[in-house]
DNA sequence: AGCACGCCGACT
DNA sequence: GTCGGCGTGCTC
C-alpha cells in the first residue's frame, strides 16, 4: 500500500516552496526517519516529519484529486535510528522562534556529510562506529582520583543533584567550576545507565583542554569514544563520526561549541553551558539562534538539568536567578572562593589616572615600574590591548588623508610586519603607500596603537633590563627581556596558538601582549601582573552591552593572574583609565559583580531594555543605503496597514513598537550598504506573532520599485546589537 | 539552496 | 563555429 509521507527538505523560507513536501512510500515511515528524496533533478537529504494538520495530505483538497506528480522516496538511510521526537521539537521551536524555515534549521542541524552520503557510504561508516561500540571493554571504575572538593563545590553539587534547575553557577575564576561540571556529569552517568551529557564552551580554542580533562575522567570507565567533540574546527568526516557516536553509539559526553546544542542525543540528562555570558553563543549567520537559550528550552523539553556557569553571568541569567519570591526561575549557586593551596585572593586592582600621567604615554611610569619589578622577580606580565595590527589608522599630517577602506565604512589597519594596510571587515589588503595618495606628502604617520606596536614599544621600554636567572639552564641569566604577542594574526596557522601558549608556560616569555584571546580559559601560573592599557573605549560605546562585556573581560583577565599560590607575592591587575572614578571600575576593584549587575539592571529597567523587553532586528543589505532603508520603511508601513485590518490584531500592533530604519553601525562592508530596523515589545508572544505575520509582507516588499538594489534581508530575534 | 534552461562574448 | 558568463524559474 502506498502512503503519503511528509518530508522536510533544505529549502530556505523565501524559495517559493514549503519546506514540507509530500512523497510516497510503500510503507509507513516513523517521524524522524532520515531519507533521501528526489527534488527536481537532484537527490537530497530529508527528514520524515509528523504530518501537519494544516498542510494535510495531498488528496485532502477536494478541488484537486490526489496530485499525480508525487514522487516516491528514493531511499531510507538504513541503520540510522530515527531522530527523536525531542530533537524534532527542538528544531521546530528554533525554526519558529528565530523565524527561519523548518527545513533550513533541521538540515543545518545535521552534519553536512550526511547530505551527500549515499546509503552505501553511510552503511560503511556505520560499520566503523558499530565496531567502536563493542571495542571498549567497560572496566570497573578504577579508583577515581577525583580531587577533594571544597565546601562550596560540595554544596553546589548537592543542590544540582536535589533540584531540577536550571542552575546558574556563579563562581569566581579559579573557583573550580569545571570540577563541578565533571562531578555533576559523573553523578548523572552513575544514576542512569545510558545517560548522556552535553557540555558547551564558547570557543573552539577552549575545547582541547576541556576535552583532555573529560577524557581523563570518563574514558577509563566508559570506554574510548565515550567523549566526543563537536565544533567547526573539525573536518566533515570527524563531525559525522561524532554525530553518529552521539546519535546512536557510545558517546556519553558531547563537548562542543554552540552548534552542539543541536546534537542528536536521545538520552540527554544534563546540559552544561560554560561561560554562559559569552556572546559567541549567539549565532550571527543563518538561523541566528542563541545556543544558551536553546539549551534551556531543550533541557525543559527533555527533562535534562541545565547548568549555566559564569564568573560574570549575562544580565539576563542574573535577573532570572533572582529570589524565587521575586519571580526568579533559575537556582543560583554561589562559589565565591578560589581553590588551591593557600587562600589565593583575587589580585589587587589598581587604577592609574591617565589624566595625571605624561601626555601620550602608552605605559604610565608606575605601571612600567611594576612590570620591571615583576620581571625582576622572574614572574610574567600580561598586557591587554583590544586592537590587533600596528596602528588602527594611517594618516597624512599635511592633507588629513586617512587610510579608509574603499569598500567599507571603516579604516584600514596598518600592519607593520608585512607593511600592509588591511581592512578587518572585508579583507581588502595592499602595500602601504610610500607617500600620501592624496597629496604626495612623504610623511604619513600612524594614529592609535594595536598589539604589534605595543609589543614593539614595551620591548624598547624594557630594553635596558636583563631577565633574572631562570630555573632552567636553557634561559640563562642576563638575557634581554622577551616579549611575545598573541592575537588573531599570530595564531592564524594551525597549532600556532598551542605552541605560543606552551612558550609562555615554559617561561620563555616575560611579557605577553595580546587581545582578549589570551583572557579566556588559559591558566598562566607564573603571571602575576595583568594590565589593561586602554580599556576606556567600552565606556563610551553606543552598544549598551559594552560595559558588561568590559566588566566580564577584565574580570576574566584578573582571573589569569596569581593562579600559583607558591609565588606568594600578591598579584596585581592594572587598569589605565581617564575615568578612574567610573562606577564600572569601582565595582571591578571590589570584584563585585552583583553590585555591577544590579546597577546595570536598574538602568536597563528604566530604559525598558532587555531583559525587561524583547527585541528583534530586521537587517537589510542593498547596493544603496536608500534602497536598504526604503525596504525597511515600506515593509514596516505595509505591516501596520495590512495587520490593522485583521481581526483582533489591534492589541498586537499596540504592543509592538517599530523604530525607524537606520544605517547599521558598520554601514558599508564590501561595497554593500546595510540598514536595520529595531522591533520591540514588552510581550514576547506579541512580538513572535507579529514577526511571523510580517515575514510574507517583507517578502513582497522587496518587489517594490523603491527597493530595487536590495540584496537580502534577515530577521534577528534577541539580537546582540552592535 | 541547488540546479537547469537560456541567451550573449572570447577562445581550442 | 563551441565554451561559459550568471539572469530567471522550478523543485512534492
Amino acid at each position: 500500500m502506498v502512503h503519503l509521507i511528509p518530508v522536510l527538505v533544505h529549502t530556505p523560507a523565501h524559495a517559493g516552496i514549503g519546506p514540507l513536501l509530500t512523497y510516497t512510500a510503500e510503507g509507513l515511515l516513523p517521524a524522524g526517519t532520515l531519507v533521501r528524496v528526489p527534488l527536481g533533478s537532484r537527490e537530497t537529504l530529508g527528514v520524515v516529519w509528523a504530518a501537519q494538520p494544516e498542510t494535510g495530505v495531498a488528496n485532502a483538497d477536494p478541488q484537486k484529486p490526489a496530485t499525480p506528480s508525487l514522487r516516491p522516496i528514493a531511499g531510507v538511510m538504513e541503520g540510522v535510528a530515527a531522530l527523536s521526537p525531542g530533537w524534532c521539537q527542538l528544531v521546530a521551536f528554533a525554526s519558529q522562534y528565530y523565524q527561519r524555515s523548518l527545513g533550513e534549521v533541521a538540515v543545518a542541524a545535521l552534519p553536512l556529510q550526511l547530505r551527500d552520503l549515499t546509503a552505501q557510504q553511510l552503511a560503511r561508516r556505520l560499520v566503523a562506529t558499530g565496531k567502536l561500540k563493542g571495542q571498549g571493554p567497560v572496566q570497573r571504575a578504577p579508583e577515581q582520583t577525583t580531587p577533594p572538593l571544597t565546601l562550596e563545590q560540595r554544596e553546589a553539587l548537592m543542590r544540582i543533584q536535589a533540584g531540577n534547575g536550571p542552575f546558574l553557577l556563579f563562581g569566581a575564576t579559579g573557583s573550580g567550576k569545571t570540577e563541578v561540571y565533571l562531578q555533576a556529569a559523573m553523578q548523572v552517568l552513575a544514576e542512569h545507565v545510558d545517560a548522556q551529557v552535553l557540555v558547551m564552551v564558547p570557543e573552539i580554542n577552549l575545547t582541547p583542554q576541556l576535552e583532555a580533562r573529560f577524557r581523563a575522567r570518563f574514558e577509563p570507565q566508559y570506554g574510548p569514544s565515550s567523549v566526543v567533540s563537536m565544533h567547526s574546527g573539525m573536518s566533515n568526516p570527524q563531525r559525522l563520526r561524532s554525530w553518529l557516536a552521539a546519535h546512536q553509539g557510545p558517546a556519553r559526553i558531547v563537548l562542543g561549541t554552540r552548534m552542539a546544542v543541536f546534537a542528536s542525543m536521545p538520552r540527554l540528562r544534563l546540559i552544561v553551558v560554560d561561560e554562559e555570558h559569552d556572546p559567541s553563543y549567539k549565532s550571527s549567520e543563518g538561523a541566528r539562534y542563541s545556543a544558551r537559550d536553546l539549551a534551556l528550552y531543550r533541557g525543559r523539553l527533555e527533562g535534562a538539568k541545565v547548568i549555566l556557569g559564569s564568573a560574570t553571568p549575562s544580565l539576563e541569567s542574573w535577573h532570572h536567578s533572582r529570589e524565587a519570591a521575586q519571580g526568579g526561575r533559575y537556582e543560583r549557586l554561589l562559589m565565591p572562593s578560589r581553590v588551591g593551596q593557600g587562600a589565593m585572593a583575587l589580585p589587587l586592582l589598581r587604577r592609574v589616572d591617565m589624566t595625571h600621567q605624561p601626555k601620550g604615554a602608552v605605559f604610565s611610569p608606575p605601571l612600567l615600574d611594576a612590570m620591571r619589578q615583576t620581571i625582576a622577580r622572574g614572574e610574567q606580565c600580561l598586557v591587554f590591548i583590544n586592537r590587533r595590527g600596528y596602528a588602527p589608522v594611517l594618516r597624512c599630517d599635511s592633507c588629513g588623508w586617512k587610510s579608509a577602506c574603499s569598500h567599507c565604512s571603516a579604516f584600514r589597519v596598518f600592519h607593520k610586519i608585512d607593511r600592509t594596510l588591511r581592512c578587518h571587515h572585508c579583507g581588502f589588503t595592499d602595500k602601504v603607500p610610500k607617500a600620501c595618495p592624496e597629496c604626495g606628502n612623504l610623511d604619513i604617520g600612524t594614529q592609535g596603537r594595536g598589539t604589534e606596536q605595543v609589543e614593539e614599544h614595551i620591548a624598547e621600554l624594557l630594553a635596558d633590563i636583563r631577565r633574572p636567572g631562570s630555573r632552567s639552564a636553557q634561559f640563562p641569566e642576563g638575557e634581554p627581556v622577551r616579549v611575545a604577542r598573541i592575537d588573531a594574526d599570530s595564531t592564524r596557522l594551525k597549532g600556532a596558538l598551542q605552541a605560543q601558549m606552551a612558550a609562555v608556560h615554559g617561561g620563555e616569555v616575560d611579557v605577553l601582549v595580546g587581545t582578549q584571546m589570551i583572557a579566556k580559559g588559559h591558566d598562566f601560573r607564573r603571571v602575576t601582573l595583568v594590565a589593561a592599557i586602554n580599556p576606556d573605549g567600552a565606556l563610551y560605546s553606543v552598544d549598551y552591552r559594552a560595559p558588561e562585556r568590559l566588566f566580564s573581560l577584565l574580570m576574566q583577565a584578573a582571573g589569569r593572574a596569581g593562579r600559583d599560590a607558591s609565588l606568594g607575592a600578591q598579584s596585581e591587575v592594572w587598569i589605565q583609565t581617564h575615568q578612574p572614578a567610573h562606577p564600572l571600575y569601582a565595582a571591578l576593584k571590589q570584584y563585585d559583580y552583583p553590585a555591577f549587575a544590579e546597577s546595570q539592571l536598574r538602568e536597563r529597567e528604566q530604559a525598558g531594555m532587555p531583559p525587561f523587553s524583547f527585541q528583534a532586528l530586521v537587517r537589510a543589505e542593498a547596493r544603496t543605503q536608500e534602497a536598504a532603508q526604503a525596504f525597511l520603511v515600506a515593509a514596516g508601513a505595509a505591516a501596520r496597514s495590512e495587520m490593522a485590518a485583521w481581526d483582533g490584531w489591534g492589541e498586537i500592533l499596540q504592543a509592538v513598537f517599530l523604530y525607524s530604519a537606520v544605517p547599521m553601525g558598520m554601514q558599508r562592508v564590501a561595497n554593500v550598504e546595510r540598514a536595520q530596523m529595531l522591533v520591540e515589545s514588552t510581550n514576547r508572544g506579541a512580538l513572535q506573532k507579529f514577526l511571523a505575520a510580517w515575514q510574507p509582507i517583507l517578502h513582497s516588499s522587496r518587489k517594490l520599485p523603491a527597493c530595487k538594489g536590495l540584496i537580502r534581508w534577515a530577521i534577528d530575534v534577541d539580537p546582540v546589537l552592535v
